[in-house]
DNA sequence: ATTTGCATTGACAAAATTGTCAAACAATAA
DNA sequence: TTATTGTTTGACAATTTTGTCAATGCAAAT
């Protein structure tokens, strides 16, 4: 199957892929939620009616392209969330990744905060709702051993999401009103891994 | 002069006034950012020309909203940052007013964010230059006299800024897909300024 | 009562954006 | 070669949204 070797580029062959991965770069990469399709079309390189053709309408477009990314974020959370590990591994697992993903597309994380009361309902319930069991419970265990500050587990995960997510979805506000350039903020960020885990982890040797 | 006695029922009188606040309301109080004229104009009970009367155009109301919103929320940080108390009061201080702010406003900081990189640059920098190194300045007090872990200032800003911004102004998301209701949301808000203290600050008392 | 100044309105024009369609094209199979 | 299939294109229509304008209304001042 040569399918699978092609796929590098794929991006220059298949006009359908082409649009999406660039409306999910113009939507979520730049934060230009609302691009026409002339400029979606441009940007791609191809002839604007040929969204229409792929997607029938702009706004499918939309959906689906962000659908699908939300789909790969959730992919990835459970993967670690269900994954056999110390929590201070899963949560250093997860800073890495969320970094990672961030540096692609800052806007995708504050584009559902402005959708989630538009009335999109969350999509499987089930599944978060044993993420966040497994994850409670695994919070739990570690306040009794005493590595973590006792607090609800509730708080301690949004403790744990706000000193990640937030400086990384924030960012252009943030590097620009604190003074940061480019580089430096990506050195801030990185210095953050540590700091974040000597947060939210009693560091039993310093006592 | 009748006009000091009328203010109490303005908003009903002051057309201009009153397309302001509705669009206030539901451009960041909905984060509905691409509501039409004539929904902004409906929503206020208003015929929707009045808005290009008053306003121009649809584009001007919105960054006259946006920077009005913006400069009221700088005034009160200043009047914070400026004044002289211990950082852990002014610290409590600007969660109060944070948490209240939200209640109304819940889209405001997200917009700043994805407008900051089309373009907007900041107004201010001397003030806010101003503003980080007071801060910066009385956090390094606060390391030296073993109140708070040591790390670079920066690193403590982002925290604090983090642990208190994010879970108001991500909220929708949040409350969804952690599965609360609006009063057991309102409650761990509260709960998190105590949390937020202790996660800031090293209590001695404890060692 | 008339005038003056601003506020309000509906009808209309303009602009911006999206969607449709038939025709052209290109690769491949018959 | 010709037929077939899926892709691409430009012209055009439809829709949505915004902006203009002249006419009307209304209260205070003259």
């Amino acid at each position: 199957m040569s399918a699978k070797r092609t796929e590098e580029i794929a991006v220059a062959v298949d006009t359908e892929q082409l649009i999406k991965d660039t409306a999910k770069k113009i939507f979520f990469g730049e934060g230009r939620f609302n691009a026409t399709t002339q400029e979606i079309a441009d940007a791609a390189g191809v002839n604007r009616t040929l969204i229409n053709y792929y997607f029938r309408s702009r706004d499918n477009l939309f959906t689906i392209v962000f659908e699908e990314a939300q789909a790969k974020e959730h992919e990835r959370t459970e993967m670690i969330v269900f994954a056999e590990m110390p929590l201070r591994d899963k949560i250093a697992q997860y800073l890495d990744i969320m970094l990672e993903q961030n540096k692609d597309y800052p806007y995708l994380e504050i584009y559902m905060v402005t959708q989630m009361n538009q009335g999109c309902v969350y999509k499987d319930p089930e599944t978060m709702n044993r993420m966040l069991d497994k994850f409670y419970l695994q919070i739990a265990i570690e306040m009794d051993k005493g590595n973590i500050a006792k607090m609800r587990p509730e708080q301690f995960l949004l403790n744990f999401i706000s000193l990640t997510s937030f400086p990384v979805s924030m960012r252009p506000l943030l590097q620009e009103t604190m003074g940061f350039s480019q580089e430096s903020y990506d050195r801030l960020l990185e210095e953050r891994k540590q700091i974040i885990l000597d947060m939210l982890f009693i560091n039993k040797d310093e006592l």
